[in-house]
DNA sequence: GCTGGCAGTCGGTAACATCGAGTGCCAGCT
DNA sequence: AGCTGGCACTCGATGTTACCGACTGCCAGC
């Protein structure tokens, strides 16, 4: 839509602008490599620019700063999503040869690489467990009439929810049903729990299969608040000047259900970045989104996110998140 | 040490700071409840309180504002703990009549529910699980190499950890491992796995016990990190004026293992309350810590917190606080 | 059609006066 | 002896004014 020196023009503000937090004046532009033409040109172009809507000027006697249609140009127009610098693709590097453990421990961990790559907050929102295969499933009994079903997917997650059960029943009835659960469960989707199994004759025991069976069931991952991982919270501080946003950027952050929906809904749009408004959210108007599904066998699985402000650096954002994307997915399916 | 009427000023310092975060001059303070002398003697007795360190002034023409020292002075001298708003043991009341579930979603509910109380953060720390008997240990072959040893403490908590295993074992060597392990280890407690059990007489199956069994012992809860959960991190913005301390708080509360000592640092030395260097941290300078153990089945378990400015309504905190960890406590110990 | 030049705008900064909240101190009253 | 009213003084906050400089928009000329 842009003629080339349009687009020269925006991308140097642009750049300008991520760089130095101040609203960007013709000089400098004209200065900017890629860009050669006079101030005086220059200040023509951007207030066409302004006109159409892809720079603002905070008031007269400044220079400009681009509005979200403008940082969308931009990001539209990055071309190859770039590599990481040489530093920074070696952390990654090492971070991932030496990961091991615990996935909540990697996932969490992940946040806080994608936070320290970017200098702004990352994101994990693991794979959602619906898909993947029950490996194990067991009761215990805690009180008379409460128990806790723990269980294990095959991509090492665990899961627990606390079962009331019908019936006092003794020890040894919650053993069996954990034992017949397990083997009428074991390798069914997590989120195909089927509504009736088969019984087992005895009345207690299937009580409390059919308690737990429902608990699964009512509990299917898709519909639950899924956990979220986030890391560099506190980078959120120094993103926004005003304690307004920075507060209602935390606000978000702290709620799980809120940032699942809203990376889930920016990867099913089809974005890779989501900036100001586009996230849907009033309160992230300020901020941006760079966000990555990752693949696990070669299905989509979670996604990770890196949420900063509007003028972050994209190139450098995207080429984290899509590395780091590409290495976890790889780690996950490795297994 | 001060005399009556000292104290009642600066009392009355505190108050009025805690209320409107403004410097308090001799004039306020006359007018105060419970100073009934002139605002002229009223600057005589600031002058020496400042001498003797319980106030400061920002400047020359300023009035005052209470220093550590003060904080802890009022602190000591609030006396009876004070009891809740009726709106907040209301809600208090109804929090803990309507929880259920799990406990980590008790815990991060409970948090908030402290942060609702105060307007600031809210800290849980869950009971170390070192005292708590292990009520099923299972293992769960993942990878022909790998397992995920999932352990149900007898509190309802959770643990899992994955295991190398020492040779490719089929799964039924696991199962049979874990079910010597469960005979062997249910009951025991959690911070007390013997080194060595008894062996099954197969080598293999005894390979995979040894070293799930070095698992349990090497992330023994007293060493591990564990988990803490904060509610409403997002008040920290509100908290502080200066960015940097934002930002600076956010770490430290980003950082598990550093709020569970800080709380189970100042808990053990006795204190209900830290402030400022109190804590032990340099960049909780400004803040203040209102904490309490709270018991189950008698003994003390976790820990509760609430963390703000300084310059927080400590009576009031510390109502909720003490309200909050008792009525936790209780409902642990009901199970 | 680009560019240098120029008048004009306006935020930011500095210098300066003013205001007022608050202090320290002192003389006098009880 | 101790409290208090009074008073001079301090100093940040606020407002005024002037000025600077970074920009802009526009225009005439190359």
């Amino acid at each position: 839509m842009l003629d080339d020196r349009k687009a020269s023009i925006l991308r140097a503000v642009v750049q300008e602008y991520i760089e130095t937090a101040q609203p960007v004046g013709s000089g400098r532009v004209s200065a900017a490599p890629g860009v050669d033409v006079s101030s005086a040109t220059v200040r023509n172009e951007m207030a066409v620019l302004e006109n159409e809507g892809y720079l603002a000027q905070p008031h007269t006697s400044a220079g400009r700063i681009p509005t979200e249609k403008g940082y969308r140009y931009f990001v539209d127009t990055i071309g190859a999503p770039g590599a990481l610098r040489g530093e920074q693709a070696k952390q990654v590097k090492a971070f991932f040869a030496r990961a091991h453990g615990e996935l909540e421990e990697m996932f969490e961990s992940t946040s806080r690489l994608l936070s320290g790559l970017t200098a702004w907050t990352g994101v994990v929102v693991p794979p959602s467990a619906a898909d993947v295969a029950i490996r194990s499933v067991q009761v215990v009994g805690l009180a008379p009439s409460t128990a806790l079903v723990v269980t294990v997917l095959a991509d090492a997650m665990v899961e627990k929810h606390s079962v009331e059960l019908p019936a006092d029943v003794g020890d040894d009835v919650v053993a069996r049903a954990s034992l017949h659960l397990a083997a009428q469960l074991t390798g069914t989707m997590r989120g195909a729990v089927p509504a009736d199994v088969a019984t087992t004759g005895d009345a207690d025991t299937d009580g409390v299969v059919g308690a737990v069976i429902e608990v699964l069931r009512r509990t299917t991952p898709a519909d639950t608040a899924e956990e979220v991982f986030v890391g560099g919270a506190s980078r959120v501080a120094s993103a926004f000047d005003a304690v307004e946003t920075v507060q209602q950027v935390l606000s978000v952050l702290e709620e799980q259900l809120v940032v699942v929906t809203l990376l889930r809904d920016v990867v099913d749009r089809g974005l890779q970045v989501a900036i100001g408004t586009e996230t849907g959210m009033e309160t992230l108007a300020d901020a941006a989104l760079v966000v990555a599904p990752y693949t696990v066998d070669g299905e989509r699985a979670g996604s990770i996110g890196v949420l900063g402000p509007a003028r972050m650096n994209y190139p450098e954002a995207m080429a984290a998140v899509a590395a780091v994307s590409r290495r976890l997915g790889h780690h996950l399916t490795e297994g």
